[in-house]
RNA sequence: CUUGGUCCCUGGACGGCCGCCGGCGGCUUCGGCCGCGGGAGGAAAGUCCGGGCUCCACAGGGCAAGGUGGUGGGCAACGCCCACCGUCCGUGAGGACAGGGAAAGUGCCACAGAGAUCAGACCGCCGGACGGCCUGCGCAAGCGGGCGACGGCAAGGGUGAAACGGUGAGGUAAGAGCUCACCGCGCCCCGGGCGACCGGGGCGGCACGGCAAACCCCACCUGGAGGAAGACCGAAUAGGAGGAUCGCGCGGCCCGCGCUGUGGUCCUCGGGUAGGUCGUUGGAGGCCGUCCGCGAGGGCGGUCCUAGAGAAAUGGCCGUCACCGCCGACGAGGCGGCACCAGAACCCGGCUUACGGGGACCAAGCUUU
RNA sequence: UGCCCCGUGGUGUAACGGUAGCACAACAGGUUCUGGUCCUGUUUGUCAAGGUUCAAAUCCUUGCGGGGUAA
């Protein structure tokens, strides 16, 4: 491969307003898995593209996971994950990380696998949902 | 050495690669790219106090409500800090204290107990003029004992958290500040201290229980809300006000009037939602030196610039050293860990709480010389 | 992030500063052939630590936990 695979995770590869959020968890599909869950949406080209290049990446950390200390840690880990699996993964997808409640701390290898694993099934409607009211 | 007390410091170091946030400079096809340097804490926490800042309210004064409460000082201010005083605790080093007023008033003090603040008399102690009853000795006069009523007393017993001051002596029928000494208490005088208070002397002769983190009184302080404060910009859609023009109706025409859920088009205006910008990072600032001060702290001079997000930046991988644990002899070496409490959201000064490590000084006991 | 409120057995609630009650629940016994109902009895509590007071669930301070509210 002539190009290094592009690693880097700027804002513009964030979801970070209410309305993508709202978005993805209305008409994105579920997997599970036993670190986290992941909801996944294919977003559609918006006007001038001819397809949607870059995905992105959204987390959600509930206070159930602890003091603030301890929900950034996780926060990190999960986009570090997203990070360095996003060029593997499809193109033009919006996905919300959810880590699950477990009370020992989080390995990265373990949540890279799982957002290399799940973020296809989810993708290929694993656990189809109906749009939340 | 052990146990304890006080005060202070600290919260790994260096480097490589991949990333994140914002600053400056350059380039740009305006998407971004490159370079340089910056990027969590001592508590950033709890939100318990005090300020700055913003908006609202406000002539002045009083009342209400809330807070503080030894004295002197520090501070922008404080409920914080320092020094000193008093009381209590500790063998001691030291520690704790909302520590003004209970003879301005109101209220409360359960249970127990005779009596709980205008104190009180259950058991008891004592007295003798009375004369009631019973009774011993005696021939009798009479002498005596017990009970009752009457009177004196509050020492002792007992209750209680607390009982019109404590201990001792004198005194007395028994007693009692009734008297005396000492202590306590109150008042006065003298001396010391800026003061809280301290020391000494005299007098009084006990009168003054506790609770004000009960109401209250006194002195001092406080307007309210909070940065999601607040200021500005402002789509789409809906709606409002004004104007121009066109159309329709009344009318012969102009002017004018009307369009009954107030006609069409265009323009202007203000309010305002999503969203955005500012507020928003340099300050009662840190460090060093020097002078004043017991100290908290202050003056002067020099020097440094130190996060700024907005679904919210400090992370991942690795190496060397330091540190800790285990196996080796505490050595070489090997293996493992790299912590704990915890994450800035307007900013400061404190307090409180959570937690890893280290140092200095001091006390008591033991041991050695 | 700011502001406000609350805390009593397992649950819901009472208690001028003076014995912590009440209802339901739970458990045991009785009644019954068994279960239910009913009767009797028992267990379990002041969120924690300090302070004031003779005495604290109550008053004060600090902490802990829970909830509400402001786009």
């Amino acid at each position: 491969m002539a190009t290094k695979a592009d690693v880097r995770l700027p804002r513009a590869r964030r979801l970070l307003n209410q309305h993508d959020f709202r978005a993805v968890y209305q008409r994105g599909q579920r997997a599970g898995g036993q670190w986290l869950t992941v909801v996944a949406l294919r977003r559609r080209p918006r006007a001038g593209e001819a397809a949607p290049t870059e995905s992105r990446l959204g987390v959600s950390v509930s206070k159930d996971h602890g003091g603030a200390v301890r929900r950034n840690k996780l926060k990190r880990l999960l986009r570090e994950a997203f990070r360095l699996e996003r060029h593997l993964l499809p193109a033009g997808v919006d996905v919300v990380l959810i880590p699950r409640q477990r009370p020992e701390n989080f390995p990265l290898a373990e949540l890279r696998a799982e957002v290399a694993r799940l973020v296809p099934k989810a993708l290929q409607g694993g656990e189809r949902r109906r749009p939340r009211p």
